[in-house]
Order: C-alpha cells, then structure tokens, then sequence
DNA sequence: TTCATAACCGAAAACGTTTTCGATTTATAA
DNA sequence: TTATAAATCGAAAACGTTTTCGGTTATGAA
C-alpha cells in the first residue's frame, strides 16, 4: 500500500537519492554495476516515478486539452479518436471538454485547461465564438495551439482544415452534373466560418455553370440537426415546387430532408436530388444512400495532434516554430441520393 | 510571462507565504484584513495556484480515467458526454482511453491510468477480456473503480448497468406480441456478459410464449458491425425462408440487415419484422425506422461519475464505502420496422 | 498589575523528483 | 612516483504548495 520512492530504492541499496534517478534514466556518470542493481530493485519493488514531483519538477503534465463542439457527433468523435490514438503514441494523455457550441462556456473550458497546465490545447470553435480574446491568451501564456475544421482566421496558430469551399462547390457541381437547374441549400448559422465557405462554394458552382444564385433558396439550419433538415424541407415544398437538388451543409440536415421526402412520397433523387457533407455513418445507411463528400475526420485528429506535438518539442527545446496551416484532401461520394451523371452530349 | 506564486504575493505585502496560503483558502486564523489584502493581489497578478504543487503536495489529480471499447459509437459517446459534463460540476477533467476490444490494450490503458494516478477510473470491458487480474492491481491499489454496462461480475465494485436480459426479453416479446411465429437473434460474440443475457432474455421470451427454440435460428455476429449485419441477413435469407422476425443485440446489426432486405425487396415489417438494440440515432432516420430498446447511455455516464464520486469523496475522509450496482431503466420504442401489435382476440 | 485567553502570524517540514556542481576515487600516463 | 584525466558518486537546491505547531501580540478579566 506504501508508495515506492526513489529514497526506498536508495536505502536499500545504501546509495544516494541522486544516483537512483540517474540510473534509472540511464546518466552516463553512473557505473554499470550501479545501474543494474537501480533497475532489479526498482523492478523488484514495482516503481513507479511519482508524476506530481515529475510534473513539478520538469514543469510539464504530458496532457494536452481538447475542446470540441459536442461529443456525440460521428465527425467530433472520429477526431477525439485519431487524437488520442496519436498521442498515446507519444506518450501524452487526453483531457476532452465540451463547448455545447456555447462561446461562454468555450472561455471557461480554455481557463480549465490553463488552470491544469496542459502542454498544448487543440480547438475547434463553437459556432458561436466571435471574440476571440480567450485564444490570445493560450498564445500569450506560450501554450501550443492548434485548431480545427471550426477554425477563425483572426488568430496566428497552427490550423488542420479542410477546403470547405471547394468541397462545396464540388458537391454542388455534381447536382449540376446530374442534371439538377434549380438548387437549393441548407446552410447552417451566419456567423462560423465553414458554414460561410461552404455557402461560398456553392454559390461559385451555380454562377459557373450559368444557374442564377437565388437567395430564397438559400434556408438556415441555425443548429444543423436531424429536426431542421425536417423543418427546413417542408418549408422548401411549401415555397417552391420546382426545386430539383438539394446541398445540405451536413449529413444531418439531409437525412432529415430525406425522411420528409419519404414520407411525402417525394422520389429521391428523381424528384430532388440530395447532396450530403461529412460523410457520416448514417449516410449509407438510410435509403436511398446519400452522396456526400467525404470529411476525414480521423485523419484530422490524428494530423492534428501531430503537429501540435512538433510545437510543443519545439517549446521545449527552445526553437523557434511557425504555425503552419494544413488542409485536408476531401473526396465525393456518390451513392443513391443524386442522379448518375448525365454525359456530355 | 513569469510565473505568479505565493511568494510573490507574500514578498509584495511582507508577509509570509504560510499567511498568504491560508487566507486564500479562508483559514480562521488569518485576519479579515489581511485575506482582503491577499485576495487583492492576487487578484491584480492574476494568480492561479501551480496544480502540479497542489497535486504533489494533496496526493490528488482531481482528474479521473475513462476506459471505453470504442470512442466512435453512438452509445459510447453518449456515456462519454454525461460523464464530462458532470465531472466538470464536480471540478473533475476526464480523461479517455479506448481499448479497441482488446483485453492486453485495456490492461495496458489501466497501467497508465495508474501511473498517472488518476483519482478513480471508470471502465467499460472490452469484449475480450475475460482475465480481470488488471483491476484487481487497481483494487489493490485502493483507486476507487467503477464499471458500467459492460461489467464483469467476478470483481467487487460499482457497478451502473441495464437489465440486458429483462430488456431483450420485452424486444422478443414485442416480436411475439405483433404476431411473428419464428424469430430469429442476431447475437454477438460467445463470451460478453451482455451478449450472452441479450440471448437468454430472448431464449426465454420464446419459451414463455410457446414458441420452440431453434439454435439454427441464432446467427453470431462477432463483432457487432453494419456490414455483419448484412452478412447475417443474407445467410439467414438462404437459410430460413420462413423466418418474420429477428430480435438483434445492436441496432447498427438491425440496421445492415434492414439495408439488404430493402435491396432485396423484402418487406419490412410485413415480410419479415426487426427489432434493434440501443436506439442509436441511425435507428430514427432509415427507411423504415427501427423499433429498439432505449440504452439511457447519457445518464449512464452522468450516473457513474456520480457513484465514483461517492466513493473518491469516502476514501479522502476515510470512510468506508460499499459497492453498489445500480441498475438503469430501458424503454422499448416502438417504430416502423415491427409490425402493430395484435389485438388479444 | 498579572494572568489567561484569544487572535493572528510564520518557521519549517513535507510531498518526490531532477539536475547542477563539486568531491572523491580510480585509471592512465609521464 | 606524481600529475592528470576519467569515472563515479552525492549534497543540496529547486519546483510551489499545504499544514502542523509553536510563538507573538493584543485583549480582557481579576
């Protein structure tokens, strides 16, 4: 029950504290004799350094934080999963907190982990978040930051990212490939970056291939779930007859479109097509399937953590670093929700 | 960029740091005056105390370890969120480790949750394990422990769990209620606690209601995926034509299996009727919608931390404490995919 | 005035480690 | 043999906090 000590260690073997240590981290001033007997009595009696004295001592907690909208999320949670998969690799530990896509309460999960000292803290903002003085002081404080996917351009930080954009305007071409004229989306809120891309994107799709953008269109999914893709349908069928595809800002919203159009017997995609994004696991499931565009989310976690982690060598070593931003390859994923592409007469 | 400690406060009104440390945590013996004169700078430096001291010096991390088969699954993630999220009331970070199913990953997870000496740790087995010697060292080593869902029963603990085989009972049972005669169980994998009494519930539930058992009828899907799923609904469409209902221990099973019997132009729930497990998000949002049983997996989370916090909170005042299970209601939800219930004549 | 008590404060040890730097011993060379 | 270098070891400080226990001062009563 007895917590074994280095002291313990050297008692027994009639040495000094300071030559336990160093054996153990393999000191080149300690004989090979010594080391031996070190490492068979600390094997005997199960050592195991104290981490509060190595925390305090070295000034590092081999943890770093995680801040992430919400964790019942199949993008959110494919991420947590490359992260700590990752870091365990390197030795460091997990600490996942959730913002509820709430800026308060992203400020006070920030202040958590400076409290905790963690090495490095990894964000990817609420959508909510438009101050952004909470971030500058991590930098401030000299603590490794990195962001993703929810990222703001305001702040110098290293950023793992997606083209949200161009995935937008691909998904948007392929209704268009598929002979869809009238496109409707559902975006998400305003404010949060990639909800603006990827408004951005399809926007640029439609003008490029000579379909006038539309603004009546255009519906938000403030909160982009399952029961807005619903509200968000109905309401388009009330509005306008003669829509013919559909890019939804997330699976989510789509699969709720989707149900409504079941249930009306609106025929997908025959009647509207439908383009997801993320590629969430419901997506192949439901029927018909939804094309989609792929968003690697564990790649994203596992790149993430990587690069945080070259920082925070970095840190320690006293070398300089410049954040670098990394972004992610996406890819289209056709299945049954859109129409086989019309070929080129 | 300095560090404010203590001393500091203590050198800037010439006093001692013992005097400092007391008012701040509002010991008696320290002036009215003199806290306000403490709380004041330390206020103005912005001091927050080195919780790597704290932890050296008060044995405790206030941090406490989670292990989970998977993070990406519906069910999982939900525990995750209500284990956060009332940590967090409680002034405790979480911190998560998977197991990938693997009992020697979810040995070697435990190790380091101790060598990290959380406060207490929260496990959910991996199917795999079937040797616990792992948590008796945690035992041992009188870290308060807690199991949920997937438990063991050959270790003294806490224990937060459904009634699996009561639940699959009342799925079977519903099956029978809505006039299925042969019933077929999608079942995991042999060795799981939770596997084997979602099958005896099943079991029992065609023997109460006159239906013979047929160990043919029972299909093992080891790892409890959407593609085994598939699988097993192909064979049994080979196998057993006359099967009108399957009973299976996961909805993601239920939900492959739906997705080959659309395929194949198979009614459901007139052809043949499912029921899943667990009511994922999934389950709501395919065609048709999946009749399950509701996994509380959110307030399994909030409920565990909840008991683990009892028991951290008795060993810091030395008090004894004694283990208990305690065990979640299910509900059965009634969707799409079975068939209305039949009027008793 | 003296004595007892209460109110307030601080010295110091302790938590367990890491690391610097000086001391001692041993080996090597001249 | 001595001088020098190399090998090996340990004392001690430091990390920043908490808490015990004893000491000092102020207060009040006798």
């Amino acid at each position: 029950m007895k917590e074994v000590t280095l002291k313990e260690i050297a008692e027994n073997l009639g040495i000094s504290i300071t030559t336990v240590s160093k054996a153990l981290k393999d000191y080149p001033d300690v004989s090979k004799k010594t080391k031996e007997l070190v490492k068979n009595e600390a094997k005997r009696l199960h050592y195991t350094p104290n981490v509060f004295a190595v925390n305090l001592r070295t000034k590092e907690s081999k943890t770093v934080g995680l801040i992430i909208p919400e964790v019942v999320h199949h993008f959110f949670s494919s991420v947590i999963n490359g992260i700590i998969e990752q870091a365990e690799k390197k030795g460091y530990l997990v600490i996942i907190l959730q913002s509820n896509e709430s800026y308060k309460l992203e400020k006070k999960q920030i202040d958590l982990l400076i409290s905790k000292r963690v090495d490095g803290i990894m964000i990817s903002l609420a959508s909510t978040t438009t101050n952004i003085s909470h971030l500058h002081d991590v930098k401030e404080l000299n603590i490794p930051l990195l962001m993703f996917d929810k990222i703001s351009k305001l702040i110098e930080c290293s950023k793992i990212i997606i083209n949200d954009r161009q995935a937008a305007y691909i998904a948007t071409k392929h209704l268009i490939d598929t002979g869809c004229k009238r496109i409707a989306h559902f975006r998400g809120a305003l404010l949060p970056q990639n909800s603006i891309d990827r408004f951005l994107g399809y926007k640029k799709a439609l003008e490029d291939h000579g379909i006038k953008y539309d603004s009546s269109l255009v519906y938000i999914c403030e909160n982009v779930n399952y029961e807005e893709g619903r509200a968000a349908a109905i309401k388009l069928l009330e509005d306008h007859k003669d829509v013919d595809g559909i890019f939804t800002i997330t699976d989510l919203v789509a699969v709720g479109a989707i149900a409504v159009f079941n249930e009306k017997g609106i025929k997908v995609p025959d009647d509207i097509a439908i383009m997801g994004f993320s590629n969430w696991f419901v997506s192949q499931a439901i029927t018909p399937s939804l094309s989609t565009i792929d968003q690697p989310g564990y790649k994203m976690g596992k790149k993430s953590f990587k690069l945080l982690y070259k920082e925070m060598q970095a840190k320690k070593n006293h070398e300089a670093f410049t954040p670098i931003t990394k972004t992610l390859e996406t890819s289209l994923i056709i299945r049954d929700s859109t129409k086989p592409i019309v070929p080129k007469r």
